[in-house]
DNA sequence: TGCTTTAGTTGTTTTTTGCAACTAATATTG
DNA sequence: CAATATTAGTTGCAAAAAACAACTAAAGCA
């Protein structure tokens, strides 16, 4: 068996599950996001009860894409930190697209759901949406996916 | 090995990754809705590579989640076609966001990037982002995630 | 009726995961 | 500064999941 990977889909949306397609690589980020961008090894493993060996497998992915960048705690110390790049902080709004998914099908209405708030202001965020070009929501209908090669 | 599953983390994300954390739900998925909503079984093994076995499963578990049906093609018969449901179809931002994203980091910059256009006008649809709720965007700085229970 | 298509199921092999125990280097504390 | 604790992994093993191929049964079609 060969390692899974979608290179023979050329959609990027294959191509993105490639790189953070493992649940465990979503809710590693998630909690490097929910932390304010860095974290080390043994706080990721105790608050994700993930395996010791399958966080260092998920964190050299990672690394290797470019979404988090290991380096030293205090400058020239050799205790490490993982921390998020640019690249990485840009799939927050998918992060938080899948809270609001999951929080407006929530089955357990019990348990509150986890809002966003705007810290200028304290205002919850807007659900995500899709935007026309000129602001106006889109629904699926309305929207034509284009693949411009081929 | 127990299941994986991450109901021990209360969090709506990990919560989402229960139910579509694993990268051929999201190709399904994809697959569905680049499809105009509907999809039938040998067409999805034909066009993703995907395991028999494992899309009976996926689309199982999808089907459960209430994130596709199953309905006959024409009422009557007994030919089955999968269908997103509403639920389904939110995830659609989703599945954009990851689609934008992997086009802004793309490592090959040959293969031409996946865009989407608002079907009324034919122009491109915004990148998506996180929006305030007077509609300013913002970035990962400006924004509190607050879990409102414990 | 006979061939084809569809939507799976079953069995086997290979990979990946989860778990626990271990390690080596670095920090902390008395 | 010696002893202890913490950190960031690595290793080995058992169990689960994935890939692959072959098979099946019902439906549709000619």
């Amino acid at each position: 068996m060969v390692k899974n990977n979608f290179s023979h889909l050329c959609c990027p949306v294959a191509r993105s599950m490639d790189v953070v397609g493992e649940a465990w690589s979503m809710l590693v980020l998630r909690n490097l996001m929910l932390a304010g961008g860095t974290g080390r090894f043994d706080q990721m493993v105790e608050e994700l009860g993930i395996s010791r060996n399958i966080l260092t497998e998920r964190l050299k992915r990672l690394e290797t894409e470019e979404i988090v960048s290991k380096q030293p705690v205090q400058e020239g110390g050799r205790r490490m930190e993982y921390k998020l790049t640019a690249k990485g902080w840009e799939l927050m709004p998918i992060m938080i697209g899948f809270a609001q998914w999951f929080d407006r099908w929530r089955p357990d209405p019990e348990r509150s759901p986890l809002t966003f708030l705007d810290r200028r202001d304290n205002q919850p965020i807007q659900p995500l949406r899709v935007l026309s070009h000129d602001g106006r929501p889109l629904g699926p209908a309305d929207i034509l996916p284009v693949s411009d090669d081929q």
